[in-house]
DNA sequence: GACCGCTCAGCTTA
DNA sequence: CTAAGCTGAGCGGT
């Protein structure tokens, strides 16, 4: 990496960037360490009322007591309510994280998390959330612009001021990151600044979702989400800058142009050249800083390594961007990536190419830092002549685009997976196969298991009283109020319209055999079994692990929990058989909080106890996956997970079943280890050393790892 | 500081 | 499934 940014640096750091305090060019690719913490405030309470779940639904829609609610932080007196079945260790002294992001998932060595707490009082696990301090003014300006701006839009509706910050909540919203955050972003920031744009983005489509087609709704939520972050300041990387971007990994996926945006890779929102002009002593050039090559057009390029990018401009309409109807001009964008090339800095690139999971929608990589090695000319074919670039990628990068063309192949049949032993270990057991494949030892598979791919309740073991299903005659309305189903989920429909998790909750209930809506109702995501492409591979020191061929998006719902559900005497039992059972699921474990839904407030319809997470169980929960399971007993353990457990709650035979189903915490690039966090058991139980519950030394390899599980 | 023009988005519908 | 229509956000430039 050293070597990267050395290269150049003699020939660009003469050159001051416009409207910055600071040297714009980085020192390579630390960044300063400011020690980040990340804005996860609030501490999940972990107390809320038992319920049954056939308590009606009601229960729990009858207007909120206000007075109920603790401000973050606060622990709702003991004996006030029952304890929490299942609890959450409260985030570690320094403040920082409880859980952090995964990391460096393109092993390229190189541990950018800050990770330790910052002291001016932004960020405090365990008080109050603390207000800025010195940064009113900066606050003040910021909220009056977005809003008188907004204010002035055509439609006069009261719909369209929904979003926008005059009234209500938001306005007081004070973002969690301070000044010289926004500047200059680290991992687990650029982590939460995505994380959080997306929960706001899905949350936006919910709430769209559930209105009348012909009203004023927002279609592209992507954009207001986004709006939002930048205007409220939950972005980072602002400093606009050459070369690597703190806390942004090669590799790193991305679904929409304004996630780019709001993590400061890329700053235009539809431009595909990010410049800036540099006031230097000598000239005043425009730059070239990052390009997103769209992949609209083949590259003809056979190497994944060189790219011949357009320029922009020439009255390109906008559907076919290689028709350039008048000439382009050397300016803009495209004089920048001429400078550039002259200057020989290094440009972030932005490969995107359709992504096949989704309907009509792109993944973007970001693919490293390229060099500009030559330009020329070339009449389009409407006769306008464009301008070409040929960028080279610097080497010694860690693969990224390549991984996923490669991956590709492998679909489209035109290349074979090394190291396959077994082209689905699921038997067709699932509707997608799962590979297995080893590529680092002579492992030919994992023992011998039976696959199931759902929850095996014992007779004797009853759980809950059945509940009425909906009578939806076609699959279920997110607008529908009458359907019984969203109104056990506080009326929110749990999914977006392609099957994504909106938020987190305590409990999802999904669509059961009682319900008169069609299998294909989107309120049975968890039900219907796994949608993304997986494989199970050999790691090099954990033995079987999961992973994926698909780009994942925050939310996708990636497989449940299988397997025999034993009760806690019968654990109990066997543990002091001193049976072993390394394929143990329990909710009783001690769980690291962490923060998934959007940072509350951005939202002028929040009420103050919207998205306060409360994930205490309803009631305990064990699995065992050792002798029938599917590809969930093969995610392992990770102190900074990508994956959590939902409880979801539907109806078979009668009576209700509590699920585990696991979630994407964020987007997971293809062949990224897939992992949720184990837990620790309870202490008294733990010190019982010797049967189910021993606990493991970890290898996850995380900045913040525990140093053990289970 | 407000406004204008530019753009390899992303939806929606035919 | 492809094509076309259409409303955009943030930025540089004025």
């Amino acid at each position: 990496m050293e070597s990267l940014n050395g290269i150049d640096k003699s020939r660009v750091l003469d050159v001051k960037p416009l409207r910055t305090l600071m040297p714009v060019f980085p020192t390579g690719a630390q960044a300063p360490n400011f020690g980040c913490m990340p804005p996860f405030g609030h501490t999940p309470n972990g107390f809320s009322p038992f319920f049954p779940f056939s308590a009606p639904p009601q229960a729990t829609q009858q207007s909120p007591d206000l007075n109920h609610v603790s401000p973050p932080g606060m622990q709702t007196p003991a004996g006030h309510m029952p304890a929490p079945l299942r609890s959450y260790r409260a985030p570690n002294p320094s403040g920082a994280l409880p859980h952090d992001f995964p990391e460096d998932s393109n092993g390229d060595g190189e541990s950018s998390m800050g990770g330790t707490a910052n002291e001016d009082g932004y960020f405090d696990g365990h008080k109050d959330v603390a207000p800025h301090r010195g940064s009113s003014s900066s606050r003040k300006k910021t909220n009056r612009a977005s809003s008188s701006r907004k204010k002035v839009k055509k439609s006069g509706d009261a719909d369209a001021l929904i979003f926008v910050g005059n009234k209500g909540s938001s306005v007081n919203f004070v973002s969690l990151i301070s000044p010289v955050q926004l500047e200059d972003g680290n991992r687990e920031l650029v982590n939460y600044v995505l994380v959080n744009f997306d929960a706001l983005r899905r949350r936006i489509c919910q709430i769209e979702d559930t209105k009348e087609k012909n009203t004023d709704t927002i279609k592209r939520a992507d954009l207001k989400a986004g709006n939002i972050a930048m205007t409220k300041k939950v972005r980072t990387n602002m400093r606009r800058r050459i070369g690597v971007v703190p806390g942004v990994e090669i590799g790193d996926i991305f679904f929409f142009r304004m996630e780019m945006c709001v993590v400061g890779l890329h700053a235009p929102s539809m431009a595909g050249i990010d410049y800036m002009t540099l006031k230097g002593d000598l000239e005043k050039d425009p730059i070239a800083l990052s390009i997103v090559s769209s992949g609209g057009y083949e590259d003809e390029t056979d190497s994944s390594d060189v790219l011949i990018y357009s320029g922009q401009g020439g009255n390109t309409n906008n559907k076919d961007k290689q028709v350039a109807v008048s000439d382009q001009k050397l300016e803009r964008g495209n004089l920048a990536l001429e400078r550039s090339l002259q200057r020989g800095n290094e440009v972030r690139v932005i490969r995107g190419l359709k992504d096949d999971t989704t309907l009509n929608s792109k993944v973007y990589v970001y693919d490293g830092l390229y060099k500009i090695q030559e330009s020329w000319t070339e009449r389009g074919k409407s006769g306008g002549n464009m301008f070409k670039y040929k960028l080279v990628r610097v080497p010694g990068q860690p693969d990224a685009f390549s991984v996923l063309q490669t991956i590709r192949k492998w679909k489209d049949g035109l290349s074979s997976r090394a190291g396959l032993v077994l082209p689905d270990l699921t038997s067709g057991a699932e509707r997608i196969p799962v590979s297995l494949v080893n590529e680092v030892d002579n492992e030919k598979g994992p023992a011998y298991f039976t696959y199931f791919p759902s929850l095996k309740y014992s007779k004797s073991f009853t759980l809950t009283q059945p509940s009425l299903g909906c009578k939806c005659r076609s699959a279920c309305l997110p607008g529908d109020m009458n359907c019984s189903c969203i109104q056990k989920n506080e009326g929110e429909f749990p999914y977006t319209g392609n099957g994504i998790l909106v938020s987190r909750k305590q409990l999802v209930h999904e669509c059961g055999a009682t319900c008169s809506c069609p299998p294909n109702c989107k309120n049975r995501v968890s039900q219907s079994g796994v949608k993304v492409r997986l494989e199970v591979f050999r790691t090099k020191d954990r033995g079987w692990g999961l992973r994926s061929w698909d780009s994942i998006r925050a939310g996708t719902f990636i497989c449940e929990y299988a397997g025999e559900v034993i009760d806690e005497v019968k654990f109990k039992n066997k543990g002091d058989e001193g049976e072993t059972d390394d394929y143990i699921f329990d909710t009783r474990r001690d769980y690291d909080s962490f923060k998934w839904n959007y940072e509350p407030g951005l939202l002028d319809e929040d009420s103050p106890n919207d998205s306060v997470e409360d994930y205490s169980i309803p009631y305990p929960l064990i699995i065992s996956a050792k002798n029938a399971g599917n590809v969930a007993r093969f995610i392992n353990h990770g102190c900074s997970p990508n994956v959590f457990w939902q409880p979801v709650l539907y109806e078979q035979n009668n009576q209700s079943f509590l699920h585990i189903a696991f979630f994407a915490i964020r987007h997971i690039p293809p062949l990224t280890e897939l992992t949720y966090d184990y837990g620790i058991s309870m202490s008294d139980e733990a010190a019982n050393n010797n049967g189910l519950h021993r606990k493991k030394k970890c290898l996850c390899g995380s900045s913040k790892c525990r140093g053990y599980f289970g």
